[in-house]
DNA sequence: TTAATCCATATCCGGCTGGTTATAGATTTC
DNA sequence: GAAATCTATAACCAGCCGGATATGGATTAA
């Protein structure tokens, strides 16, 4: 039961959280004002879905005057990633194949 | 902002819930007893959970006699996996490379 | 300095959700 | 047929969560 993996999966469950997300990851460091005129929802909330994200190691942030500047951490995904390949049985179905070369190796 | 994304992430959310389908991909198809048994949660949050993965499309169940086995549907997991490699750039990585050989290579 | 802007926090609220117990249907066993 | 077993559903409840409004602190503009 890997928490890592319970912050990243619980973290991205919301559509507007995610969306912050993916928009982050598409162009790049935006303003909190930004996010708030293209999210449906209020800037509180867009700040609040922000330090969640903050608080998974999704996006970090940089202070600039009186507005923050928040960009997606894209290397956090990497637990997400690992752990699809798993479920997925990547690394089982490579196994297999070297097992099998190997077999065909000694004959 | 993929209805099927969404759906994924939030089916996948709840750890008891992943839980059970780490193990259907592990372990293979598995009655709802057995997984009762291992899971630390009554028999009815069981198949409550087991209900939501099926809707998910991530578990099929087979009927046999008074017992129902679940398995794992691997397959499902397809577009997180290309959500993920979405957000991380992956392809973006790539065609950068590309780009960079490309220029070597008409110098 | 005063006003305006940007963001974060506090507080509250309604709805969703994951858990339980109770129960019913279906099937096997005695 | 009666009892026992396996699973699904119903009904209910507590807690979490995402949203809003209100507000304060910090910074820039007038």
């Amino acid at each position: 039961m890997s928490n890592t993996e319970d912050l990243l999966f619980k973290t991205l469950a919301d559509p507007t959280r995610r969306g912050i997300f993916e928009r982050l990851c598409r162009e790049g460091e935006q303003t909190v004002g930004a996010l708030t005129a293209w999210a449906g929802v209020s800037q509180p909330a867009v700040s609040k879905h922000l330090g969640v994200l903050r608080q998974a190691g999704l996006v970090s942030d940089r202070h600039e005057g009186r507005q923050t500047h928040y960009s997606a951490q894209r290397d956090a995904l990497a637990p997400l990633a690992d752990w699809t390949r798993q479920m997925t049985g990547f690394w089982q179905g490579r196994f297999d194949d070297l097992e099998d070369l190997l077999k065909r190796m000694d004959q």
